[in-house]
DNA sequence: GCCGTAGGACTACCA
DNA sequence: ACTGGTAGTCCTACGGCG
């Protein structure tokens, strides 16, 4: 008989199978007092939207039609005529369903003499979570019955669910005696996994640790890992690069030595896809975390912000950013010596394999929450989240207010369109160019998310460009006019962010420990800032190149009405950047600077506002290396609790050496607190006779810089490209490991350009002093120093002309 | 052949 | 593979000089 169940579930996952010829949604689902299952939904079709050219066209006609692709002839279950919205008008289109999702590329093509396909290239889970508007991470209820094995759904709904995964973060440490490892020959020698509470290290040797497990070969040893994922009945496995290497490694490792790595739910194997970019990993049931994925996300997308701030995004790296300890730490080409060593060696690197997973536990925790509301946000899985740009984020959020709109989803241009948005950029903000010198108290305001509210506030949106004098409309300095009504869906959807941003930030205040508000916060506001990037970018579905330049025309207009309205005050505009201004406050105080905030507010529309970021008590600006006008994007703020706020300077560029870097910070540190000349140029010249004595360690001359190419796609020379290709002809390291990686290179003697002089890091056993003198801390000091009159010849003492 | 410089390629930064 | 604005390095090419 029929069994009749009903149950408010998490959505892990949704995916589709093919039953015969029908593609047959699936979903994994975790709810309360249930093990997590599949369910499935036979009732949901592929299909496409024909605009049709023809308007004699009907549906009828449109059921009958012979449509082949080559030979196959392509399956029609259902055509529907409906009104739908298009570029702002209504327009008639027909909804053509199909039974598999491959005749949907098919439809496409054969669709074309007919008029114009739409929403073709929306992937089938995706279509079915935005019809039926469920969000995978709030939840839906599930009402379903069971047909032999299997839970066939009868209804889905959106719904809030609270549920906890289980997570599992795991590492892998692999014996490669003879560079990178190989996956078919090189064995993994030890699996570390955190689950639970459960901390354990599985491995072929006997080691004297109590969270050893033992195995008699690699084959066991993966066995065991597969079955622990099956019993714990993990939601979420966390790997560090795990989706690059571990999980393509184990997988395998399993196929050389006929082990089973069936780790997805019902012994599904793991699929890997290419997702843009980065490689996907999925795990059938299971939800697939690259922590290390989603913390180069968190330092592009959120860098700004407390969030994170590591030079290089290695698990200690970020570890060490995120908890401020260290982490236990082996050589990862010594791994195959430790395992060949000594009892100690082989306590030593269990040690450092379970510290791995431990750390990325840590890591996990901290990112987790975030990522959970990204998908909330975005509406999508968390898995897909994970691997997701902030662009396509945006993207899948529209198409969700698109469908809810009655609107149809604009398709994906085209190569040559692309390149043709690529050639045609848009001017941006407005930058002023402040006069150098070091200043004492400064306020600095700024208008939080400036962009957004402009959106918001004109409704800038593709569908609202009119050219009626009749209706009612915005203009921008752009020219465009936008209609006051109706509110189109970007500037709508942004509404509902920021309205939901502001409540989320008033329950922080009162509940400030709260991780999921803040995490909710800080999800709502990378994806609010990321939509006037979506209009302007070449690939966008919403791609506006009107709005975009809107955008920024109108914020122009904005910050230097502001500007004025400052220096009508009374103050003088020391500098400004896109959406900030910095005063001098001279004879003024702070309460006349918040006066001209509160006063120039009033005068804005009411979704804009310009907020105090904090008042300093002194600051530098610098001039520009060649010509005499102060450099943009950077200067440094020292706030009145002593804190030193620094943009751009060299010391925040991880491309020029730590003595450069170090010197830089303190001879500011040294100017802003003490406003000291002389303990200034005491700092440059102590580093100066240190250099040339030859007293400074070779860690602190390394400059790190990437390759951001293939190695033989550049054309010209350069010392980061030179070091590396003199790595690979003595054959210490691949093409393949430093293509794309940072190179951390150190100016040596020998050699006459930079470039001849330069060598990796490991291969350095000397440096070029007067490369580090002249190339490095005299420009980095010498620009600050200029400020207070100080000049070339007084801070390289006595020696420096030398070569008189 | 040496010098200085203009311009291109490139990277990493700010918002 | 969200945008544009910006500084600064190193390299190459080029013109002037002798």
């Amino acid at each position: 008989m029929d069994e009749k169940i009903e149950i408010d579930a998490l959505i892990l996952d949704v995916d589709y199978v093919n039953i015969g010829d029908k593609s047959t949604i699936r979903i994994a689902a975790t709810g309360k007092g249930s093990d997590t299952a599949f369910f499935y939904d036979k009732s949901f079709s592929p299909y496409v939207y024909l605009i049709p050219s023809n308007r004699r066209l009907d549906a009828e006609t449109m059921k009958r039609l012979d449509l082949r692709s080559k030979d196959t002839r392509i399956e029609i279950s259902g055509v529907e005529e409906k009104e739908i919205k298009h570029a702002g008008r209504g327009v008639r289109v027909f909804k053509i369903s199909t039974t598999n999702t491959r005749y949907v590329p098919m439809l496409r093509d054969s669709l074309g003499e007919f008029g114009e396909c739409y929403e073709h290239d929306i992937l089938f889970w995706k279509r079915y979570i935005i019809d039926k508007g469920i969000s995978p991470m709030h939840g839906a209820r599930i009402t379903a019955h069971k047909e032999g094995d299997v839970f066939v759904v009868d209804k889905i709904e959106k719904a809030d669910v609270k549920e906890d995964l289980t997570h599992l973060c795991f590492d892998i440490e692999t014996y490669n005696p003879i560079g990178a490892p190989r996956q078919e020959k090189d064995p993994v020698i030890m699996i570390s996994y955190s689950c639970n509470g459960n901390r354990k290290v599985l491995t072929t040797k006997k080691i004297d640790r109590e969270f050893v497990i033992c195995f008699e070969s690699e084959k066991e040893m993966i066995n065991a890992f597969s079955e622990v994922i099956r019993s714990m009945d993990v939601d979420i496995i966390a790997g560090y690069n795990s989706s690059n290497f571990d999980i393509p490694y184990l997988v395998k490792r399993a196929e050389v030595t006929g082990a089973d790595f069936a780790i997805g739910r019902g012994r599904e194997q793991v699929k890997m896809e290419h997702h843009g970019l980065v490689e996907a990993v999925k795990i059938p049931g299971r939800i697939n975390v690259d922590v290390y994925n989603v913390a180069k996300f968190v330092s592009v997308v959120g860098a700004s912000e407390k969030l994170i701030r590591a030079n290089r995004l290695t698990l200690s790296e970020v570890y060490g950013a995120i908890t401020g300890d260290v982490k236990k730490m082996v050589d990862r080409r010594n791994i195959w010596q430790l395992w060949d060593g000594s009892k100690d060696d082989l306590e030593n690197l269990a040690d450092y394999s379970l510290a791995d997973s431990l750390a990325l536990d840590e890591l996990y925790k901290f990112f987790i929450n975030l990522e959970i509301e990204v998908s909330k946000v975005s509406g999508t899985t968390l898995g897909e989240a994970c691997v997701s740009t902030t662009g396509q984020l945006v993207e899948f959020l529209l198409m969700r207010y698109a469908y809810d709109n009655k609107e149809i989803v604009p398709n994906k241009p085209s190569d040559s369109e692309i390149r043709m948005r690529e050639a045609n950029p848009i001017e941006g903000a407005y930058v002023k160019t402040p006069d150098a010198g070091v200043y004492r108290n400064i306020g600095v305001f700024d208008f939080r998310g400036l962009y957004p509210s402009i959106i918001i506030t004109y409704n800038i949106d593709p569908s609202t460009i009119c050219n009626d004098e009749s209706a009612e409309f915005y203009q921008s300095p752009a020219g465009t006019r936008f209609l006051k009504e109706p509110a189109g869906i970007i500037p709508s959807a942004l509404r509902r962010l920021t309205g939901e941003r502001l409540g989320i930030k008033k329950a922080a205040k009162k509940d400030p420990d709260n991780k999921e508000l803040a995490a909710r916060s800080q999800a709502l506001k990378i994806i609010a800032n990321s939509f006037y990037g979506y209009l302007g970018y070449a690939r966008s579905r919403w791609y506006s190149r009107d709005c975009a330049a809107s955008v920024t025309a109108l914020g122009r207009a904005h910050i230097m009405q502001t500007i004025d309205a400052a220096e009508k005050a009374g103050f003088r505009v020391l500098y400004s950047d896109t959406d900030s201004i910095f005063l001098l406050l001279e004879g003024k105080s702070k309460e006349d600077a918040l006066g001209f905030l509160k006063k120039f507010n009033s005068s804005l529309p009411e979704s804009m506002e310009l907020e105090l970021e904090d008042f300093y008590v002194s600051g530098v600006f610098v001039g520009k290396r060649g010509g005499d006008s102060g450099a943009k994007k950077k200067y440094a703020l020292l706030s009145e609790s002593g804190r030193i706020k620094i943009r751009g300077f060299e010391l925040v560029r991880r491309d020029w050496s730590g003595v450069a870097r170090e010197t830089q910070r303190k001879v500011l540190e040294a100017i802003l607190k003490n406003g000291s000349k002389d303990e200034a140029i005491k700092i440059v010249k102590d580093v100066v006779s240190m250099l040339r004595e030859n007293k400074v360690p070779i860690g602190d001359l390394v400059i790190r810089t990437q390759l951001r190419k293939r190695i033989d796609s550049y054309d010209g020379k350069s010392p980061e490209l030179a070091a590396a290709k003199k790595a690979i002809e003595k054959g210490i390291r691949s093409k393949d490991d430093l293509e794309g990686s940072t190179i951390n290179y150190v100016v040596t003697r020998s050699g006459s350009s930079v470039s001849e002089k330069a060598v990796l890091e490991e291969m350095a056993d000397n440096y070029d002093p007067d490369y580090y003198i002249e190339h490095q801390i005299i420009p980095a000091t010498l620009k600050i120093l200029k400020e207070l009159g100080v000049s070339e010849e007084e801070l390289k003492g006595r020696g420096s002309q030398r070569r008189l």
